[in-house]
DNA sequence: TCTACATGTGAACAGATATTCATACGTTCA
DNA sequence: TGAACGTATGAATATCTGTTCACATGTAGA
């Protein structure tokens, strides 16, 4: 069972050609980490609301949210471990904010696309 | 157990001004699947594959990927019933290529940051 | 120091998702 | 018409992921 075809190819040249522009797979694989971050619609929501606010501490990004302070804890780890997030505490609280810029163009970006747009199609497989 | 935390607000004028700030549910969930669209290596790889290419068919792109025939077909299928791929099939092969500008646009936009930037650090969990 | 509180975290569970394998479909060419 | 080929797809499996629950940590104030 031949999985990646190298032989039979219909455009042999174009693939060369993509293929060395393509990045490298831990590039790949980092971007899509990210992406992956911004594919959750809890985590989304925490993100716009940072990115609106500049700073809330887990209550209130919970309140917010309309999250489980929990789910918020967990969300907000996740986010803290790939530095899109940052925090400050003060006395017993924890005020998060968005920390990375790249990620705020992301967001904006999408946010710009999808207010005004048609929403997607996932029912209509077929083409 | 109380879940939201509509009381003991520590912030409750920003909180409601950020809420009224928030895209709808359902903006956020078309949103946040875009973003998981483009949050698995393999996808992000067709689509940056067929962003510099233009154009290729299933087999060419199993090839530049280096996935297998099935896989790519999988995945095609699931970017094809969100619009963000079209077909044009000739003969018995079937031509894919990037359809949506605003994908484009975030695939491009995100690929300008990752080439040139340290990568995440999932691992620094703790702060 | 004792209690209440804000947040963090591990374990367990449930649901989603990607991959593979086998097979079906539709096209081309002999 | 029959065989080879490219692509599509369903089912099954394994893995990943998010949520919840229970509890731990650390801080503030009495």
């Amino acid at each position: 069972m031949r999985d990646t075809c190298e032989d039979r190819l219909v455009d042999p040249e174009r693939v060369s050609d993509v293929r060395t522009r393509m990045p490298s797979s831990p590039e790949v694989k980092n971007l899509a980490d990210v992406f992956a971050l911004l594919g959750d619609p809890n985590r989304l929501r925490l993100l716009v609301a940072l990115s609106e606010a500049g700073e809330l501490c887990v209550c209130d990004l919970a309140a917010t949210c309309a999250m489980s302070e929990s789910a918020v804890s967990h969300a907000l780890r996740l986010l803290r471990a790939h530095r899109v997030v940052a925090v400050s505490r003060r006395g017993r609280r924890a005020y998060y904010r968005l920390e990375d810029a790249h990620v705020r163009m992301l967001l904006d970006l999408g946010r710009s696309h999808t207010e005004h747009a048609t929403p997607l199609h996932p029912a209509e497989v077929a083409q």
